[in-house]
Parts: C-alpha cells; structure tokens; sequence
DNA sequence: TTTCATAATAATAATCATTCCTAATTTTAT
DNA sequence: ATAAAATTAGGAATGATTATTATTATGAAA
C-alpha cells in the first residue's frame, strides 16, 4: 500500500472544502484553489479528490448532473437537489441508518451504506414561482 | 409543445428494457436492439433514453459508475450496488415515500422523488469471499 | 544535512459517455 | 397523395475525467 506524503495542494483542497456547504464540483474548487496556488492543475484537484473519497476523508456526491460534486462532511446525511437551479442542499433529517438494516431485511446482501438524494423546488426557486404567479 | 410520433426504435428499447432486470446502460441497449434493428444507431438509443426519462415512462438511474443506466420499472423503489461487480439489484421495501414527507419537515423545500442507493457486497460476492476464506 | 526512494505535480494527451448537427427518411394529420 | 413535423443515421463535437511523462517535492534513513 501506498503510504500518503503531505502535500499543501491537497490540504488546500480539504481545507476548502470545510469552508462550503454548497459541494462545489472539481472544477470550482480549481478555480478557487488556484487563487491560492496559481500553478496547481486541473488533474492535481482531480487527482486528490479521488484519492480522498477513496480513504474516506471527504464524499462523492453523483446526483444525476453532468459533474460529481464533493462534500467535506462525511456524516451520512440526505441531499437534496433541485431540479430548477440545481443547488444541492444537506438536509439535516434525524438518523437515517435504520434504513441499512431495513434494506437487509429485504435480500441476502451486505449493505454497508447509502445515498439518499431528495429532487423537487428549493425554497427560493418555490419563492419565486409564487412572485411569478401574482 | 412536441407532439410525439410512432417510432419503432423507440417502442423496441421500451419493450427491450422491459424484459430486464439488470438496468442495462445506454451501449448495452444499443447492443441488443441492433440484432433486432441492425441499423439504430447510438444517437437514437441515447436520444429516446433521454426522450422516455423525461416524459416518465422509463427512470434514470446514475449511481456513481461511469455510465447511467435505464429501468422500465418507473414504480419508486431502492436500488443497491454491488461495490464489487457493480451489478445493481432491486430491492423490495416496503413503500418509502414516507421519507418524503420526512424530508419536507426539515427544511422549506418541495419534495417531488427520491433516489435512494445502497451499497455493500451482493449476496453472490459475498458467497465467493466466504468460500475464499476456507 | 545529504542521500535517496517514492509520492506528488504540471502540462497535456487520451478516453469515454453523451450530445449535437445535418441531410435524408418516416410518420401522421388532412 | 401531400405536406408538416418528428425521427433517424452517421459522424463530429463536447465535456468530464483519467492517463502519461518528465520534473519536483517530501520524508525517512544514513
């Protein structure tokens, strides 16, 4: 196994992403890294955002989109998504992991987790089509 | 808006998709109809997948893999995901819509669907990584 | 602190799924 | 049958992501 080496450009990427809620795509947090680190490239951020969703340090979000989205919080928690503007927003709902042991029940298979993703009309794309109506 | 027309290729990858379980991705469709249609192309596989989605009489599935894969069955219900061989299996749960509702209570949003992805070893991977360990 | 093996990187090419384009063909309402 | 509009084949284009390679940075050991 690969032992990891420090590398500021991937502790920027982390360190970025802690600062977002909104699990911005590859190429946003290269934008915003670049700021920081005006040499590092597009597949360095690819690279290092692989690597870790792979050990486990942040989370690949895929929620139907032409991108995959990254997430610093990996407490499993809901996503929603909507379906007018896109955004993704956490949903803070209480414990989902009965849902594991419910999906266990129903065939022979191990689960080890989920991804629960929620699609609809987020509260400001909700807001404005009532201001549209009127 | 467009009025749509009989189309052959379009009801052969209904009525194929129909005879799987398996959600098969856009080039194994395009794969299956061609023995039938030896002239479809890949476009046309692609565009009515798209096409059938969006009127609803078949369902996106993109659970993180390279491609995105297609089920007849438009009835919600959750999928799991092999993390070994990929394949992807139907699961019968009791009715989910439940978390919807749940959902809606957690923040000011619309929930119209969910998408809900389990992933873990499939009842085959786990059989063979118990016969390895003898 | 030098040395050295190896991880990490920049830059860019390659890949792969998917979408777009256009001229030709099919469907269907009249 | 006619004509408008949808559908298509074939292939080019796009866009996200991964692979390649020569160079640089890191960190353990001497």
């Amino acid at each position: 196994m690969k032992t990891l080496k420090h590398s500021r450009h991937r502790e920027a990427i982390v360190r970025f992403l802690m600062t977002r809620k909104d699990h911005p795509t590859a190429e946003v947090i290269y934008n915003n890294i670049k700021q920081e680190y005006p040499k590092i490239s597009l597949g360095t951020v690819y690279r290092n955002l692989s690597l870790l969703a792979e050990i486990g340090e942040i989370q690949k979000i895929t929620c139907g989109d032409s991108s995959d989205h990254f997430d610093a919080n990996i407490n499993p928690h809901p996503h929603f998504v909507c379906k007018e503007c896109f955004r993704i927003i956490d949903l803070e709902m209480d414990n989902l992991n009965f849902l594991n042991t419910l999906a266990e029940k129903s065939f022979d298979g191990d689960v080890e987790k989920h991804q629960l993703i929620f699609y609809g009309k987020c509260p400001d794309c909700k807001e404005k089509a009532l201001q549209n109506q009127q």
